[in-house]
DNA sequence: ATCGATCTTTTCAGATTCTGCAAAGGACAT
DNA sequence: ATGTCCTTTGCAGAATCTGAAAAGATCGAT
């Protein structure tokens, strides 16, 4: 164990040179964190000058890698996140949760069922703070920085952990009023005559597809409409100007008041796949931070009672 | 990725964390690394507040653990040798000769004498892998990623070092039958009615410079041939079909052998400057890895012999 | 060929962190 | 009760860190 007294901030100079190679230039990686290029410069130039170690071969437009200092990046990337690792595992061990928990998830479902429930979740833990942000854009959660988001699929991800919340099932909806002016449905063939709002999920065809006693049939979807947005999509239909696919739950209230109707209610209907629920999704960790398991907890609890609820 | 301005030196924190642990107080552990206990105290409460964590149950006589220091102190230990190795392997990269050496040199240099060489030098230095490419086009160090470029001239680029391995003259040669068939040459001016091997340098015509006693004669030479290869212009002048203008050494075999003679052997003769030679060329660094240095050193030490060799 | 944009490096002066000393208080052993 | 060793906190001086400015390099666009 060497003098530490005034020891250069070796750790600073690890971040920023691997944030250098990771951005391509000095410039970038201190605009990444708040610093000059002149410092920048100068850490990574101390670096080399303790090691006396060449990492880096230097030009305006190039920062290109020695022998070394591809060995020296791999490594210290390793040295990074275990030092994450270890700050989590030590937080994860605190009684009491605390800190910033964000959140994420598609917007009707967080209208719908998660927002009621974060007031009682904070009466709980009221050190924790909450970010809630909604979209319909499927988040990467170790980079846009998320703790949970909520997904409708079983994740294929090996560094990703779930906890399902719910099924979920699709179903047909319209309003009364457009049930009454056009031709009945009775085979889901029938579909093909009518005005569908579809969800968006990319340039190809919309294909909806009806299960009845394991006969599986695959209808190409006209559609007038599409959004990738839920509450468009319920607003529309309950409009009276077409047919919307949508989780059961999220349409209970509208189906209570009669402001929508089921259609086709022996049938099965998914545009992706049968098997759909709700999943608190969170990142593998050999420790759980606290907060994110008291959340999961709380939701795993609250969840189904709240879409039960809303569904009476 | 933070901001990083002024940010407090953590990677010290965690290394007096874990010195106080393993020596059982702060005091010794400032004692081991040349720190007050004021200062070491001091370190290991901000790192416990910034993590916010309590990670020491302090009393005088007693320093104790908490679960969450536990985990910590453990991880710490495994990032701090994580250090080490990131240092040592970057360090063995740069002292001992091992990886990849990546070697360019013109075609003709490099059949006759570097190839030759290389099984010697790997003899030597058996852990390091050698990657030879030959070719007419002059290599952009840094970009094309060559350790080592053998270069016919001295560099002007200060961003690149040199080591001169030989000097080399260019000397007009033709093969005996030639000789016998055309006109005798006596004078420079004599070569206009020869057939020239010339080597190509570009779309512009060719001059030859003869130089004898301090008197330079630049002749513009008629050129039915021209390639940018001398192995193909040896050939072609042993096969008679007119005069070439090559390095000395790399047609020793051939006036040894009589297959070429050498003509007005009064005149030092070139196509661009006369004082050339053979440089090993390498970016210039602070910190010369030393599979570079042994291998310059190595070709500094063996490529004249090998020239000379060759032309005995 | 010129210009503009972006880059790295070095120097300088001001801002901020780091440091030991001193003082205060605590925990033992003798 | 005393001595020894310990941790913590405030203070003032020492050292590091920082961006701005200047200089030079390298491209791409015109």
């Amino acid at each position: 164990m060497q003098n530490l007294k005034r020891s250069m901030n070796r750790l600073q100079a690890m971040e920023l040179f691997v944030s250098a190679v990771r951005e391509g230039s000095f410039s970038a990686a201190g605009r990444r964190v708040g610093l000059s290029p002149a410092s920048v410069s100068r850490y990574i130039g101390e670096l080399e000058a303790q090691l006396g170690v060449q990492l880096l071969n230097r030009s305006t437009r190039h920062l290109g890698l020695t022998d070394a200092g591809k060995i020296f990046f791999q490594r210290t990337e390793q040295v990074l996140h275990g030092i994450e690792d270890a700050e989590a595992a030590a937080l994860a061990l605190q009684t009491a949760p605390r800190g910033t928990l964000r959140v994420h998830s598609r917007t009707l479902f967080g209208i719908k069922v998660l927002s009621p429930l974060i007031p009682g979740f904070q009466k709980l833990y009221p050190e924790l703070k909450v970010e809630l942000r909604l979209s319909e854009r499927r988040p990467q959660l170790r980079e846009d920085e998320f703790d949970v988001d909520f997904q409708i699929q079983a994740a294929k991800d090996p560094a990703l952990m779930q906890r399902r919340l719910l099924r979920s099932e699709r179903i047909l909806v319209a309003s009364p009023d457009y049930v009454a002016r056009m031709p009945k449905l009775r085979e889901p063939e029938d579909i093909t005559r009518h005005n569908c709002l579809t969800y968006w999920m990319g340039p190809d065809d919309v294909v909806w597809k009806f299960m009845h006693r394991n006969r599986l049939r695959e209808i190409v979807v006209p559609s007038s409409f599409s959004s990738n947005n839920g509450v468009v999509l319920c607003d529309l239909a309950a409009g009276g100007h077409g047919i919307a696919l949508l989780d059961d739950y999220t349409v209970a209230d509208e189906l209570k008041s009669g402001r929508l109707r089921r259609l086709l209610p022996g049938f099965r209907v998914t545009n992706s796949t049968f098997d759909e629920g709700m999943y608190a999704t969170f990142l593998q960790s050999s420790y759980l931070p606290e907060k994110i398991r008291v959340f999961v907890d709380y939701m795993a609890e609250h969840v189904p009672k709240q879409v039960k609820r809303s569904a009476r």
